[in-house]
DNA sequence: CTCGTACTTTAGCATTCGCTTAAATACAAT
DNA sequence: ATTGTATTTAAGCGAATGCTAAAGTACGAG
């Protein structure tokens, strides 16, 4: 509270105010995108996310190919969950995960990026 | 390490195989978009963005904006701008903050959904 | 040089993250 | 019912985050 407002003598208020409209009109939308970007923006979750983008693929197969403990994984993938990134499917007692809709517009472009091959080394 | 190798019978090894092969050669592009998502994916920081993809803005003008301390501020423009993803411009003694073109090209398309105009409700 | 302004940096601290380990739960097969 | 496989959940812990408060740096003006 009480943010030690800025102490400068020329601030414009207009200018400011005009960015807090502007804040508070994307804010819903700014809130939900950040929340996905937070999950993407993991290492492992983005692996997780590029793996799915081609296939589904249920926890023990994630949990080969990352490497990774089966509940590391199971704990990952139940942010996503959450998030409403990826959706479980339960076939027998194995659990598929896949891309949920929801959030494909955010994800497909950025995991779009991944697949294109490279054109110059300097990325 | 030894991550509890998942103990199924029907392990597809190709496939696993597959997929690792797949990710380490996305690797690279992959762990370089997973740290400038964990970036935007902090409320605060999507926000600076968001407004810094607009018009360029010092450090004072942000921190009335966002309601925020200077210090705090300035530390979530150091990381953005650590991670290529800002650039400072000193004018006098005050310091005006720029999206970098580094990596405009992941952050362009995900700061214009935020512009968008919402067309339902229900986003 | 001295003072005030814009900003950065440091240290400290509460919270969150991501993992491990171990105990549950779910279900298929015997 | 009992066993085994696939997954989830809970507890615990070290590391990373994001803030505050307090110094420190940079620069312009008097």
């Amino acid at each position: 509270m009480n943010p030690t407002p800025c102490v400068r003598v020329f601030a414009d208020t207009d200018h400011i105010q005009q960015c807090q409209e502007r804040l508070t009109q994307a804010a819903p939308a700014l809130s939900s995108l950040a929340s996905v970007l937070a999950l993407a923006g993991n290492e492992v979750r983005l692996q997780m996310l590029f793996l799915l983008a081609d296939e589904q693929l249920c926890v023990c197969d994630l949990a080969d190919v990352l490497q990774m403990t089966i509940s590391a994984v199971s704990q990952h993938l139940r942010k996503l969950k959450d998030g409403g990134v990826v959706s479980p499917r339960k076939v027998g007692q194995t659990v598929f995960y896949t891309l949920s809709p929801e959030h494909l517009t955010v994800l497909q472009p950025l995991l779009a990026r991944l697949t294109a091959t490279q054109p110059e080394p300097a990325q």
